[in-house]
DNA sequence: CAGGATCCTTAGCGATACTG
DNA sequence: CAGTATCGCTAAGGATCCTG
């Protein structure tokens, strides 16, 4: 049974969390930024919510115009527009504390944290990559000074990379350590291992000075 | 007793929604973003929020670094930077559905929206005004395409008004309405009548067109 | 097996009354 | 003024069961 409450306040913000503010709903949001996912995937993305409360926040958001459900859930446009919004709030984030174990971290997550730390040389040649990452595949996409995320297969990669979120996140904070996670077998790549290493790089490595990625679009 | 329960997911905008995701959490943000306010500002502000939880959200926000308490309760320098995003936030649920009544509008609320709505003249004289809302003082500057809002007395001003939120936010978008509030005593002038017409219509008035202001600082 | 629906328990919320 | 205390209610959380 979907929740109904409102805070009652004619302020746009109180108005905006009438609509997005229940728990999980954000999380949902997030999760379908990059693409349109299933039922299915988004318990996979989601592990700690009960699948009656996935359920019931799913149509509320469709309820409230935020989520289209087609063959999978989609962000509206007036959803979409959520977009800035939610990569701010997780870059605000990331100077809260680490969360309890166990923890969750969905393929949309790290993804989402790539696009907005990688600072690739923007005199470097384009590169793509095809990554895997549980199951579903995704297009990585280096240019111009930015990383941009789509889902589905590149057209043609450099180098294909399979591995899961969790070792991904971990590559990005520390690039050294895909040697061993390639010999224990939880990072699979094919083609330029070289050019891993330079997106791993884009995104530890110090931006320019004055290199900040403001949040209007 | 204050919550404590978390996403368990390590992606910044679930640690970010696990320190103000909570209910009532970002509408006490809101009305700490132009000035510190007192528990009961903050109760009349929000008077939809029962005592006890608003105690333990202070108490949660306090805890986990956003909100200093000291006389009254003010955001933290972490606490601050949330307002690109509140903001946004705002602009967003201007185009959710109104809430059901009975409403509330608090005078930060009002003031937030004009501070983000009001397009004056640049090359207009600069503005001061006095603005007493619940019996809290506020100045208003408008200079140089833009208005800002600082809480307490103005040096000097041109105008001087008293009014409640709901009355102000009537104005904002019927500026005819003026001098019916006038004349029924909703609102109170001193000063230059034609400068508050001046501040209503930066509001109203259509914007030229490419004048959007962005997220970004 | 995807995509939920149902049931039950717990904890956060909401309203009112009360206190230092 | 600035919160506590109490209590009924409702949303959240977890497990299981259903249906195409």
């Amino acid at each position: 049974m979907p929740t109904n409450r409102s805070y009652r306040d004619s302020c746009g913000i109180a108005r905006a969390l009438d609509v997005v503010g229940e728990r999980w709903a954000l999380l949902v949001v997030r999760e379908l930024l990059l693409a349109p996912q299933r039922f299915s995937e988004l318990r996979h993305a989601l592990p700690h919510v009960s699948s009656n409360l996935l359920a019931d926040r799913l149509r509320e958001l469709e309820h409230r115009g935020v989520v289209h459900r087609g063959e999978a859930y989609e962000l509206t446009d007036w959803g979409r527009k959520l977009e800035p919004i939610v990569r701010a709030l997780g870059d605000w984030g990331i100077d809260a504390p680490q969360p309890p174990e166990p923890t969750a971290l969905s393929a949309t997550s790290v993804l989402i944290f790539l696009e907005g730390a990688a600072r690739p040389d923007p005199a470097a040649p384009p590169t793509t990559y095809r990554l895997e990452l549980d199951g579903r595949v995704w297009t990585v996409h280096l240019a111009s000074g930015r990383a941009e995320v789509r889902p589905g297969e590149p057209p043609t990669a450099d180098v294909s990379l399979r591995t899961d979120p969790k070792t991904l996140s971990a590559l990005l904070s520390d690039p050294a350590t895909l040697d061993t996670a390639r010999t224990d077998g939880s990072v699979a790549v094919v083609g330029d291992v070289s050019a891993i290493s330079h997106l791993l790089h884009a995104v530890t490595d110090p931006w320019p000075a004055g290199d900040q990625l403001n949040m209007s679009q």
